[in-house]
DNA sequence: GTCTATAAGCGGATAGAC
DNA sequence: GTCTATCCGCTTATAGAC
């Protein structure tokens, strides 16, 4: 499963400018939509060129997916155990939303693979997210055992907040076709930052 | 935009059996990634005959997803500005979680065209879905003046509604993966949906 | 309406010089 | 490492008989 090529400094900066063209591609065609020679020219270079650094337009796709997972490990994995429950799901939220709003085409495609069914990145999931799941599941259940958060199922709450926060990159086209408005519009990200924040904690916070 | 060409019975029996395959393909590999020869086989008929009915792939993909947008609007639709908030907002949401689970590549398919941009249903989601959704905002904004519901902005509500609904649906192989469970397993569904209806609910409904 | 056979073109991948 | 030129497989779509 061929590491790129990339011996020398040109070779490196290479590859950053092709997996970032790959993913706008990708994201915006799919896979099979995305056109190889489309991507070698955004990344300034011809085709057989970019062919020389990933041997095969798969090989490419995997590699700009793998690297979108690393971002998402370590957001998840920032959940601190020690801090309060209110705000590490505030930080939490607040951070994956922002993600999704620097790096709109990063959610997508990611988005993307998994409803296809992860036929690439089932491997990578298993492997490296699904402990980092368990441990914060453990998180959210301490909680719960202490009274600091309501008796929601943690796994659904973990998902719950991935499928509000996603949403808004995976989803913008239609939520501008049908608001006007996108996460660019400070205003409007600020808005929706609160309302998804006051909806999912008003749910999961213990009633006094 | 051609109709399929469906004057007879048979015709019409072929149609419906071609956009079924159609759907389960498109959503499994996309538009670019879906072969039509393996279509028509899933049809039960030569190629050269399914492109009797549908003289483009693209006009077939067309199709399939407008026929989805039409049950989607439906469910949409039937939120009765009548009723009690938190029922409409429970029934509501069982219902497009019921739908998410029987249809589980209707909502997928869905999901991808939107992400891409909605480059082939834009024109029919700002016919047809914007005036629906606009009217529904409408509702739950006179909720929240007569003080049945909390604040909340109504557009990012309906929207967090279809994030944790369809998520569970165009999400399956992440939360399988993840948790080893589908909506398939009864208990799990009726679990997910509790936890859902418990989440959005709390979060909307005006505290005494 | 349905088929077999085939055309036509796209697009990923390679050859080989520089 | 990068290019020009080119190959060739694969897939949509059509022709035309039944």
């Amino acid at each position: 499963m061929g590491e790129p090529r990339t011996k020398t400094r040109v070779g490196e900066a290479n590859v950053e400018k092709i997996l970032d063209a790959a993913l706008t591609s990708f994201a915006r065609f799919g896979l099979h939509g995305a056109r190889t020679d489309q991507i070698a020219e955004a990344a300034g270079m011809s085709k057989p060129n970019l062919l020389y650094y990933f041997r095969t337009k798969e090989e490419l796709y995997l590699a700009v997916l793998k690297r979108t997972l690393g971002v998402w490990l370590d957001a998840l994995a920032e959940i601190d155990p020690q801090a309060e429950p209110s705000q590490a799901l505030t930080d939490y939220i607040s951070a994956k939303l922002e993600f999704s709003r620097a790096y709109p085409d990063q959610s997508r495609l990611f988005a993307m693979e998994i409803i296809q069914g992860a036929p690439w990145l089932k491997e990578a999931i298993l492997r490296d997210l699904a402990p980092i799941v368990e441990a914060k599941v453990a998180t959210l259940t301490g909680w719960i055992a202490e009274g600091r958060l309501a008796p929601v199922d943690p796994t659904t709450l973990i998902l719950t907040i991935w499928a509000t926060t996603q949403n808004f990159a995976d989803f913008s086209a239609q939520t501008s076709l049908l608001t006007g408005k996108t996460l660019d519009d400070p205003a409007y990200f600020d808005r929706t930052r609160d309302a998804i924040i006051a909806i999912v904690l008003a749910g999961v916070l213990p009633r006094e």
